[in-house]
DNA sequence: GTGACGACTTGGATTTCTCTCA
DNA sequence: TGAGAGAAATCCAAGTCGTCAC
């Protein structure tokens, strides 16, 4: 490869076309060519003629493909094969010159079978010549799952000319199958690996708008407002301000850093005094200007959006495009900590590029820092991190990064091992049980601990909990950080033959965990449990320690993942929250499966016992979520639809009656709401021209109000209409009342399951334990077995994050010959 | 042996997008 | 067709765990 050329472009700038890549380049680990370059046109008209399969609209800049002959996917499907280089055609390229030293050309080509070439590490090797076809693999039909399945769904129904350019990307990354190509060499994540870097945030852009400090307005210097504008954007009813707990924490933390930024002697002292209203106020005017945006003003700022995803969002690892997670840098606000954060309100400063270190491979290009006059902090090539660039955060001194998505490569490698190791934990878990139950009446103090938070964290599913510093950091615990005052024994004092106690503490997140455990219950001292010998041993720890003291005063969670990798390779306390959830799962799904009537349920049907399993893991896991203002009012308004189906269905009733005695008189028929109809019709069209000639503030938010006026107009016309819904316009005869009884008693009865449903599910969150705790390839072989189509079950993100799970058959078990895959 | 730290995973909140239903 | 609801994506905080220096 030209030297001159390529090499020195940045990937981003490639990627978003800033800069046009050399046509008849072949695509190398420097020079990625998914760009939309002015030059693309010139560079189709060269190589147009060789692709018969394919002709680009002239009018399309995203033409950075080629589309040549079909080619299939991991399980047989056929597709179009997409080949993605950096202009020119494959005869062009196999013109040009190799280069072979340090800058191997590699060329991006969905080969269909995932293999790379015969490659010494991991890296493609260079290629010159058009790749002759290599016969496609086909994986067994018994796989059955289809390529939509594996996160190429939109492609089955539609043709690669109707994707955009982000999902054709995403169409052809498909192709790589990393778990069937060649790994990096132990102890290293990539061979070659570049980027973009991170893309920073605009710069502030003063509002001029001044806070009020004891009734007068204040002058702010930009940096200043910017402070003052991250206190006004706060809900004073959200979950930092509207708590009486954590407001006092957030307020004075922020003070103290604002008050700070001003600087000594500034007017601004107290609180109290400070009135960030106006800001507030202009915070909420400006979100009433952004929802009278056109649709061409919509359409711009996505393409704003998407000339950033394609200038920073992907990465080129090993030959393959990977797609970046966040490449957005965090931008500058006030610390959000959750539970009673004693950091929560101090202000989370922007970062400059001079902090971010980039990691990169030797070979390639650093890339440029998109922030004018500035550079990178640091350009670092470590092949055994994943990271692609990282920056310290100025709260908790913490690191930050910028890694690949979750649907790369790397996690996904990383995802497969995890769910591996669960497995073989099932192997093993009777010979650990039976060690744990035989040290849990130890005469070791020490050994006694280690077994009963080993039966902790494998029955009750709790995280290992490590030792917090509670001046920096919010008081939570786990297993190991457990205190006596988190415990209650004898709750409901029920007396002395009790077994039961009371475990209440804030967990991860300072999510809630209360939980009343009766340690003498058949779920416990079943199948010798020694549930009852636990409850012995938590009643010795604690005594005679006070409420603030260590239940496992001599346990870490150092000393216990030690001891847990004494037993199984690989072994910590978290191996065993994977393990749970994913053999309930299993367990919970084969049980189903199992009842009589299942085969004649619909693929619907069985998706609803598919989310009551998924259920029993989250509350397993103890994820929860809280319930927000529109879920309540959501429930509000379908409670009291319920009641007015209800009403309607005994004015129903009292209709037939009345028929029935052949007395017709006060036969409730509809009011006509023409007029309320039209009156709505009109303000709606009046908002719409409103917004339409909007260029002022001013007459974009008397757009947006009027907008909001039609609304409500239009929901008074819905209202009317629903109310009057069960009614006629005339005297119905007998049996169309019949009929409509009916309807109705079928309209109550789904409401009332869906209300069930959405209350029941309100404090669960199912997708926690779906991402993260389920191994998927006990979803996909569910899937398979019972014809339940796989987006039913995994969204497009978990489809491609769970890519390598997809062909697994339908009688795949979570077992502990998986475990041996390792 | 231990504490600090780096790297990565887990997780709820928030925002944005998509679907459904009237 | 559009509003509202729900799902998905994004954001970034907060965990776990391995490694290393002392």
């Amino acid at each position: 490869m030209d030297s001159s050329s390529d090499d020195d472009v940045p990937l981003g700038q490639l990627m978003a076309g800033r800069k046009t890549a050399k046509p008849n380049a072949v695509v190398s680990s420097s020079s990625v060519a998914v760009s939309s370059s002015p030059s693309s046109s010139s560079k189709r008209s060269s190589s147009s003629k060789k692709r018969p399969n394919y002709k680009e609209d002239s009018d399309d800049d995203d033409e950075d493909f080629e589309y040549n002959d079909d080619y299939e996917t991991s399980n047989g499907s056929k597709k179009k094969k997409i080949k993605m280089e950096n202009g020119g055609s494959s005869s062009s390229n196999s013109k040009k010159k190799p280069k072979v030293e340090k800058k191997a050309a590699v060329k991006i080509e969905p080969n269909g079978n995932g293999k790379d070439p015969p490659k010494k590490s991991g890296v493609a090797s260079p290629t010159t010549k058009p790749k002759k076809k290599t016969p496609i693999k086909k994986e067994s039909a018994a796989s059955g799952t289809s390529t939509s399945a594996a996160g190429a769904g939109a492609t089955s129904k539609r043709g690669l000319k109707q994707m955009d350019k982000a999902e054709r990307i995403s169409h052809a990354m498909q192709a790589y199958l990393w778990w069937n190509a060649n790994d990096p060499p132990a102890g290293c994540q990539w061979v070659k690996m570049e980027h973009a870097g991170v893309s920073f945030p605009e710069e502030y852009a003063p509002h001029g708008v001044k806070m009020l400090y004891d009734g007068k307005e204040v002058d702010l210097s930009p940096l200043e407002e910017e402070a003052a504008t991250f206190f006004a954007a706060m809900d004073p009813d959200g979950m930092h301000l509207g708590n009486p707990k954590t407001a006092p924490i957030f307020i004075k933390n922020f003070m103290t850093d604002f008050k700070a930024l001003l600087g000594k002697g500034h007017v601004i002292k107290d609180f109290d005094k400070c009135d960030f209203g106006p800001i507030r106020r202009h915070l909420e005017e400006q979100k009433i200007v952004k929802k009278a945006i056109t649709d061409s003003e919509r359409k711009q700022n996505k393409d704003v959006k998407n000339t950033a995803m394609f200038q920073f969002g992907y990465s080129l690892v090993d030959g393959h495009l990977e797609k970046v997670g966040n490449y957005n840098m965090e931008p500058p606000g006030a610390f959000r900590g959750r539970g009673e954060h004693p950091k929560m309100g101090k202000l989370k400063q922007r970062v400059a590029p001079e902090q971010v270190m980039i990691n990169i491979s030797e070979c390639a290009p650093a890339p440029k820092c998109a922030v004018p006059g500035h550079a990178w902090g640091e350009v670092r090539h470590d092949p055994t991190v994943q990271w692609l660039c990282q920056w310290t955060e100025n709260i908790n001194n913490q690191n930050k990064y910028m890694q690949l998505a979750a649907q790369s490569s790397f996690k996904g490698k990383s995802d497969r091992s995890k769910y591996n190791k669960a497995a073989k934990l099932c192997g093993n878990i009777v010979k650990i049980r039976a060690d744990y139950k035989k040290n849990l009446t130890s005469k070791s103090h020490e050994t006694r601990q280690l077994a009963t938070a080993m039966w902790v964290i494998d029955r009750l599913a709790l995280r290992v909990g490590g030792e917090k510093d509670t001046d920096e950091e919010a008081d939570t615990v786990g297993c190991c950080s457990l205190r006596v005052e988190h415990l209650k024994f004898d709750p409901n004092n029920e007396g002395d033959d009790n077994k039961e106690i009371e475990l209440e503490f804030l967990g991860k997140d300072s999510m809630l965990f209360k939980q009343t455990i009766d340690f003498g219950s058949a779920l416990y001292t079943e199948n010798n449990g020694m549930g009852e010998q636990v409850y012995e041993n938590f009643k010795s720890f604690c005594k005679k320690k006070k409420p603030s003291d260590d239940v496992f005063s001599d346990l870490t969670p150092t000393i216990l993942n030690s001891h847990l990798k004494g037993i199984m390779e690989g072994l910590t306390a978290k191996v065993f929250r994977t393990y749970n959830a994913s053999k309930t799962l299993q367990d919970e799904l084969l049980k189903t499966e199992g009842t009589a009537g299942w085969k004649r349920l619909t693929a619907s049907e069985k998706v609803v016992e598919y989310n009551n399993a998924n259920r029993e893991v989250a509350i397993l896991c103890n994820h929860q979520r809280s319930v927000s203002k529109a879920q309540e009012a959501t429930l509000d308004n379908l409670g009291a639809k319920l009641d007015k189906l209800k009403e309607q269905k005994k004015v129903l009733k009292k209709i037939l009656k009345k028929i029935t005695d052949g007395d017709e008189s006060k036969i409730p028929t509809k009011k006509d709401p023409a007029k309320l109809v039209e009156k709505a019709t009109k303000a709606l069209e009046k908002a719409k021209s409103m917004k339409e000639k909007a260029k002022t503030k001013e007459e974009k938010i008397a757009a947006t109000e009027a907008d909001e006026k039609a609304k409500i107009l239009k929901k008074e016309v819905a209202d009317v209409k629903f109310n009057e819904a069960h009614l006629w316009d005339n005297v119905p005869k007998k049996d169309q009342v019949i009929k409509r009884i009916e309807n109705w008693s079928e309209k109550i009865k789904k409401m009332e399951l869906n209300i069930k449903h959405k209350d029941d599910n309100k404090e669960v969150s199912l997708g926690t334990s779906k991402l993260n705790y389920m191994d998927p390839r006990i979803s996909v072989a569910f899937c398979k077995r019972n014809e339940v189509p796989i987006e039913k079950i995994f969204s497009k993100t978990m489809r491609d994050k769970f890519n390598w799970a997809m062909a697994v058959p339908p009688d795949w078990q979570f077992n502990e010959e998986v475990g041996k895959q390792g």
